[in-house]
DNA sequence: TTGGTATTTGACCAATCGGTCAAAGACACG
DNA sequence: CGTGTCTTTGACCGATTGGTCAAATACCAA
């Protein structure tokens, strides 16, 4: 009914962006309403005064970033160029890890706690998504574009690789020493995926 | 000084594996000591008998599995034949992800939430291991037994890949539609990298 | 300025948190 | 048996949790 007010959007948005930071990094159960309170510069009732509780938070970062995430394999192009169009996916998902690092986290404390909130869209909207780009990349490889390869294992072998960089971003600081990732990663990735699929 | 009882050892352990459990899905801010007593068939006050606080169990079992988790990583032979060290790497990290997923979601948590408990060892103990497997990968290299790679960037590839299986479980099981991951995963993986490596 | 609405907050609540403690119960050994 | 140690637990503690509510405040159109 009601447009929403400028202060509505503006403090909605904030309590997403700080519930994004916390929830991302405790997972659902780790955090709490005043720790998001605080990070939103809100008082926790106000917090309350704009989402119904704290799972309304988490389902409403959920929902809205799922689409998002999984936006660059719904653009794979079945009459594009097959290594072309696989070759992107796996560049934008590398980019994605690193410009939207908190995103690639939510999601991953999400799965290891068994998906709870998701679980559904996993088995439909997900499921469905990745067995009808299976089917392209089927086709891709029967018709000698790629080199064959189970398609299902291939895009956990691209969603691994590229959400590797921001999901254990701790870890793999520590082990480069504080050396920006990226540069070498995308390098690597996408040499490793070229490799992979490149007809001979 | 004193051995520990039969009993002392039974409920250590109890508490352990109960701990392994909650810990691996919930990460150390979202488990409760009820979850853990209650897991372990043992109430709170008594867990609390055999150690000193949640951290302490938490520690403890970080600490314990450390070692084991970097021992595939340590067995790599500088002096054995290359491309076979490194396939029996990539084999036994798949393999340990389908036997101990609680053991690789426990650390995957641990790092997701910044590593605070074992942020020392990543910056010592394992940044120098990879560092020193890192030379060695790149020896071989240069001597023309693997084709040339970012050492760092390929330890981290197997890392993702294989503790992938492991860590994003129920996505995957989603998206397969139940069937066992792990024959298809081990194929994979294992053409993938020997595709990488394998020299013209 | 006024009045109505939208926003903010301090005080508060029951439930749960990690942890303590004294006392009860089980166990081993003479 | 008895006795000293090891183990277990119910009751309890202060702190924190997610959430409520009435009252105070800010905003805005007439």
């Amino acid at each position: 009914m009601n447009e929403p007010t400028r202060i509505q959007r503006r403090n909605r948005d904030a309590i997403l962006e700080a519930g994004l930071t916390v929830f991302s990094q405790y997972g659902f159960r780790g955090t709490t309403l005043d720790q998001i309170a605080t990070e939103a510069s809100l008082s926790k009732p106000n917090v309350l005064y704009y989402f119904a509780s704290k799972e309304a938070i988490y389902i409403a970062l959920l929902e809205g970033l799922l689409d998002t995430w999984l936006d660059p394999l719904r653009t794979l192009d079945a009459d594009g160029d097959a290594l072309h169009e696989l070759m992107s996916y796996v560049t934008r998902k590398l980019e994605m890890s690193r410009d939207f690092p908190r995103e690639s986290r939510l999601f991953a404390n999400e799965i290891l706690q068994g998906a709870p909130h998701i679980h559904g869209a996993l088995t439909g909207e997900l499921k469905s998504l990745v067995d009808e780009k299976a089917a392209v990349i089927e086709a891709w490889a029967a018709a000698g574009r790629i080199r064959p390869v189970d398609p299902h294992h291939l895009v956990f072998s691209i969603w691994a690789m590229t959400q590797h960089y921001a999901d254990f971003d701790v870890q793999v600081q520590a082990v480069l020493g504080g050396r920006d990732p990226y540069p070498g990663a995308l390098a690597h990735v996408t040499m490793l995926f070229e490799r992979l699929l490149t007809p001979d």
